[in-house]
DNA sequence: TGCCAGTCCGAAAGCGTTTTCGGTTGACTC
DNA sequence: GAGTCAACCGAAAACGCTTTCGGACTGGCA
């Protein structure tokens, strides 16, 4: 049971050195085509795998990359982790690399880890997400020498590596097609401009306000944290002003949820006298009733293209800033964006709420 | 810039051999306290990192551990995935270990990971996922000697080590909190029962009938697709008998979310005259209108606790048998469990429809 | 003084690859 | 028939650590 693996063995049986083994395996040209055939033959018999450890530690490379997940505040944005690393996982595995996961507590353990993986260099490069407007890591991670892509720009992302959604075009997408479809006040709610994609979102919408020859009124650009909560608080501010807006641009679909139920509290009907569009695409969404607008972005072949570009620049065949790419959102059309409401502009107070009441309802 | 690294600096610097500083440092007890402290401060000041992969050569030990994520089929599903793996992440970190993440294309992807872990051996062991009731991973593991924990339990599961939530136990306390709540006609949406957890569903269903002297009623045992389209077809069918119920449990949150619906376009007011529980404990359900009542399961937690099982076993210190635990679901009191209604047992048909119109609803 | 048992450390042999550097062939040229 | 040149392959030195084994000291005790 513990017979002796490794090159050894297939070279014996094949009365080579075990050098000509591993150079026939690894394809390299000074081994005739005949040895190569027979040593992979012979490979495939004995049910040889090489030990990755000992390859690694010869070679130098370590074919591991890292995912840094984002330190966990929410827990549905999560939702389009696992899809993400799947699509990375996938890529990683068909040219023989591996995907570890990196989950730190905080901003300082995620510097420690970085660290770390500068010294020991068990990974050749990582992926980073959810980034910030002012994203000190950028900074860090090219200081330390660590190859890195990052899902998401930032101000700080001009040299580096990135794939990141067009947010900026998905938001004039979005405003130019609520204008298309007659609206004139389009009121946006946004996120803390920390966040990068936030930033870019809103400016999204102002662009698309103006291509659109509307103009942006006052107290439209809401900004508010990215949930639930959020959109709700922030959508009954817009709902108080003396021109409530007859659509809404949200940041996410989460925080678009939240301003539908504002909106249907306050006896509108979401999605007939006020528009919604969200952002992110999650499956939820086409739950809901109505089910809601919003722009979708593609998740496992992101994964899978950052992990591509990764390797690229690990394997020095391009460099970080050559690395750019802005994937694009797509509209899925779903119940919650039509034309502005034809009747009477200020909505029916409290009708729905009595026949639909919400037996425990969520502001617990 | 390129200066020699590894233990022969900190070595040559202390005038000791490499051997002595190694053992220093790995806490050997033929070194004496004070080289220990040399050793460790100028490590520090050095800020020494041992080579991943030479330790790992030559101890013959990976410190790794493979995550093999389910094979894609939904999306919705995938949301705990980021939390279950942050758990093992952080869990195994701090012992010093990795987490790699598999993601299979297929079972025969899946198969031929496995042989080539068995045979490389540089991943120690495996934690999988979404076990079904005949899983044949159960035994091709314990073939290929690969230590392994799973999520879930399964027929093949008595000997393996298992992390499970108490599935039949948390739809007892469902059927029995409905029951408790005046509801005498309890039906049961379930998943095809290959899935284990979906057998043990529907069992914990029966059990509570029994358990609050209900009977089960003739049609009240659904099964369907783990989907929000499959929980409306199954409700559907569910109000079509002759005694539609009072009160149904769901598998998921996802097929209760698509039963809501259907009980909805029917003209009932789910929550109201139908109550109705989920399972899974999603974000979503607490978005919903009324939020859905469910039963929530441990992730983080289960992760950190997988990884922890894992590790023993890995170690020799336990064996899988030992390694067997029931983590309990818990209850989440939202606004879709309430006691029977006392009106029209019948409902109004069509009365909310006319006024929310599904404007692109989603059976598109 | 001599012996024994600890205590502490160094030497050296791996761990299983990769990769450089020659060296040996045979075929080809002139 | 000497020289040239590919085409192939073997030897051997890394890669940076772990771990066994034995040796050189101590001190205590007879």
């Amino acid at each position: 049971m513990e017979e002796p693996k490794g090159l050894k063995v297939i070279a014996e049986r094949l009365n080579l050195s075990e050098s000509t083994v591993s150079r026939a395996l690894n394809d390299y040209r000074d081994i005739s085509a005949r040895t190569k055939a027979r040593v992979r033959d012979a490979a495939e018999e004995l049910g040889y795998e090489p030990n990755t450890h000992a390859r690694r530690l010869a070679s130098g490379k370590s074919d591991t990359i890292g995912y840094v997940m984002p330190i966990q505040d929410g827990q549905l944005t999560e939702t389009f982790l696992g899809e993400l690393m799947a699509g990375m996982a996938k890529m990683l595995a068909g040219r023989g690399w591996d995907l570890m996961v990196l989950a730190p507590h905080s901003p300082e353990d995620e510097l420690a880890m970085f660290k770390k993986i500068a010294r020991a260099r068990h990974v050749s490069g990582l992926i980073i997400s959810r980034t910030y407007s002012d994203d000190p890591r950028f900074r860090i991670l090219q200081d330390l020498e660590i190859p890195f892509v990052s899902h998401g720009r930032s101000n700080d992302s001009g040299n580096a590596a990135w794939l990141d959604v067009d947010n900026e075009l998905a938001f004039v997408e979005m405003t130019t097609y609520l204008a298309s479809l007659g609206h004139e006040r389009i009121a946006h709610i946004g996120g803390a401009p920390v966040y990068n994609f936030a930033r870019q979102r809103v400016d999204g919408w102002k662009r698309g306000l103006k291509d659109a020859g509307l103009k942006e009124m006052a107290g439209y650009a809401e900004s508010t944290e990215l949930s639930f909560e959020g959109g709700n608080a922030a959508m009954k501010r817009l709902l108080a002003l003396e021109k409530p807006p007859t659509a809404v641009c949200c940041v996410s679909d989460v925080v678009a949820i939240g301003a539908m139920r504002a909106i249907r509290d306050a006896g509108y009907l979401p999605g007939r006298e006020i528009s919604l569009v969200g952002y992110d695409g999650l499956e939820i969404g086409s739950l809901l009733d109505p089910p809601l607008t919003t722009m979708s972005q593609p998740l496992q072949s992101a994964g899978s293209r950052l992990a591509e570009m990764l390797i690229t620049i690990v394997e020095g065949k391009s460099m970080p800033a050559d690395n750019q790419e802005l994937f694009r959102a797509s509209l899925v059309r779903r119940g919650t964006a039509n034309p502005p409401f034809e009747g009477v502009p200020e909505g029916r107070k409290k009708h729905r709420q009595s026949i639909n009441s919400n037996v425990g309802g969520f502001e617990s």
